[in-house]
DNA sequence: GGAATAGTGTCTATAAGACAATATCCT
DNA sequence: AGGATATTGTCTTATAGACACTATTCC
């Protein structure tokens, strides 16, 4: 006589940048676009984090790069059967070339805020929740990182910032910000386009999310 | 067949300040103390909020000043039945002189981050984790207010910080920043005692909690 | 050289911290 | 007057923002 799990819901809205777009990821079933969800697997979990991170796991063999836990929600109307409670979990990942994608899995862009395609439920809700979060969490943290490539240039977090809010904070602040602090190494190594070939830095390792003291101010709307 | 809520609880952490001390709600059964705890009722509550603040209106009929979701946690192992589910809450409130008490309801000290008596289950390590987010946030927000009475100083703020944490911002760093914001209304009335009397003030009505854009430096340890 | 983006120098603005100086009550 | 706490004035410090300027690449 355990916990019954078939009125929780453990869902996960986990985001990445794609050539400039914030997109999140969903699981297509017979057309209909919903978050990576599911129920704690008593024989499996230890804890909901690990819960969380199987759904992701089930679509993908890729790393995730953060994740956090976003809020617990319970009602009697959400779902038809009556009380449910779901747990709502955010993820960040790196966009990568050629890791294995289960078939049902589909990365939807996310526009000034807007998805581009509806969702199942009131999973919409939970996206913009997490969004939220999300949007305000960058602005006093490291967590820009952790939705870019292992390697990055500074201008990159900035791209971060401008994907995600409307207005970016100046590089002059990124750079003060992210160098003062002992939490990016520079590789050596540059990016070359058809300019000035840009530093490339990685996150020192096992650096904590590093949570700064101030909000930039340039990004409160 | 809805939700079976036997493994699944809701736990309140609830804080309030009185003679200068910080003390935390319990409920002692057979000489144990432990959290204010239940089920979600689905007959009864909307919402897990709900849930919350169902338990304290069970030990008392005094107001919940502020009242915010922590964590949830999941595990295997921390009740002896298996797999359950905690979502925890914690709520501040006033120190008042006559609301009616549950017979088992007892406030206890916390001196120095640490319960003068100790908590059934792992009712600690939720404390501490909740203590550990009071004394966080109420570095850039309002929350202060919340565990004074409707009438306050903003030495009473002050006091807030020293109970809390080691050390408390200067006066004038607390008096710049609520006095800037239109947070608080001047009564008129003044609180008297062996020395220049002080202002007191009164949370604007209907203020939601305010969010400042920097911590005190002072208060990090 | 010109376009383009990277990175620096430097001044301003804002708010916190330190600390001295007053102010206003009580006894 | 003297003690006590409240309140203000003002200077310093830290970091963000604005913006002009320089640097380095490709073409």
């Amino acid at each position: 006589m355990g916990l019954n799990t078939a009125l929780i819901s453990i869902d996960v809205v986990a985001f990445r940048m794609a050539s400039g777009q914030l997109q999140l990821l969903t699981r297509k079933l017979g057309g209909l676009h919903m978050l990576p969800a599911g129920r704690i697997e008593p024989e499996l979990d230890n804890c909901l984090d690990e819960t969380a991170r199987r759904q992701l796991s089930s679509l993908s063999h890729q790393q995730v790069a953060y994740l956090e836990q976003v809020e617990t929600i319970g009602s009697p109307d959400r779902d038809s059967r009556g009380w449910s409670i779901t747990v709502v979990y955010y993820a960040l990942m790196t966009h990568e070339d050629n890791p294995w994608w289960a078939e049902d899995a589909e990365w939807v862009g996310i526009s000034e805020g807007e998805l581009d395609i509806s969702l199942a439920y009131d999973h919409k809700r939970l996206v913009i929740q997490a969004l939220e979060r999300l949007k305000n969490k960058i602005q006093y943290s490291s967590l820009p990182v952790y939705l870019l490539p292992e390697e990055f240039t500074l201008s990159d977090i900035q791209k971060v910032f401008t994907t995600l809010l409307e207005k970016a904070p100046p590089m002059r602040s990124i750079r003060n910000r992210f160098l003062r602090e002992d939490l990016l190494v520079d590789t050596g190594k540059l990016r070359r386009g058809s300019n000035r070939p840009a530093a490339l830095y990685r996150v020192k390792e096992q650096s904590p999310t590093c949570l700064f003291d101030r909000l930039y101010l340039t990004t409160q709307q």
